[in-house]
DNA sequence: ATTTATTATTGTAATTTTGCAATATCTAAT
DNA sequence: ATTAGATATTGCAAAATTACAATAATAAAT
């Protein structure tokens, strides 16, 4: 107990979780913002703009990283982040296909 | 440590992060489906439909109602649930207007 | 009033997540 | 080679999440 019982459910249903899993921090809903508003990317004024230490931000930074939410790419000896464009678009496309307007609905049964 | 620090994000952005952590999870990714595809709203047969215990069910329907997902009405001595339009279409919005297509983006940097 | 059926709540254990200090790694510059 | 600047990793503590057995609460039927 504790674990999430994945055999349970269908691909799409674990993979959907995982996608909102990845935006269910505000600290990963503010590093994605900032990347995609700073056209250019960023590195390291994360860990000023966010008020979070340098290794929370490292490890929410790897997690984006995980899902294919955004790429690292090594510029001198800082890091230089941006969004991947496929998977954020597929992110949108999944999500947008799940809250598929509800139609029939007259207040329950 | 092991508390998210809200205070540091603004409203928008711990919305847009509580409105994905109560999708990201597959049983209530399959709860939701469920609701949606049988227009008409279910109660009990959850327990069955999925493999999870009843109180793990239970669990999962109240996170669903704490941010208005869902709503449950008494029907003899079962619930009834139904989805709550109004906050899906808002999650759809929202989710929607964060994943907005990005723009300039010539592989970082 | 009792029984039956269904859902909610409580309590608990395992696991995962969050956050950070300390440290390691890596690159550029001296 | 050493140093300086920046990011990643490790290890740990606190908190939150997931799951369920046991139990309570609630409503209908007998």
């Amino acid at each position: 107990m504790g674990a999430t019982k994945t055999t349970l459910f269908t691909k799409e249903q674990n993979d959907l979780a995982l996608m909102a899993k990845a935006i269910a921090h505000p600290a990963r809903i503010a590093i994605l913002q900032h990347i995609v508003q700073t056209n250019t990317c960023i590195c390291g004024d994360l860990v000023e703009e966010l008020g979070l230490a340098q290794p929370t931000i490292s490890q929410h930074l790897k997690e984006l990283k995980n899902v294919n939410l955004i790429e690292g790419i090594i510029e001198g000896n800082s890091v230089c982040y941006c969004i991947n464009k496929e998977t954020w678009a597929a992110f949108r496309k999944f999500l947008n296909a799940f809250f598929v307007p509800v139609k029939i609905n007259k207040k329950c049964c």
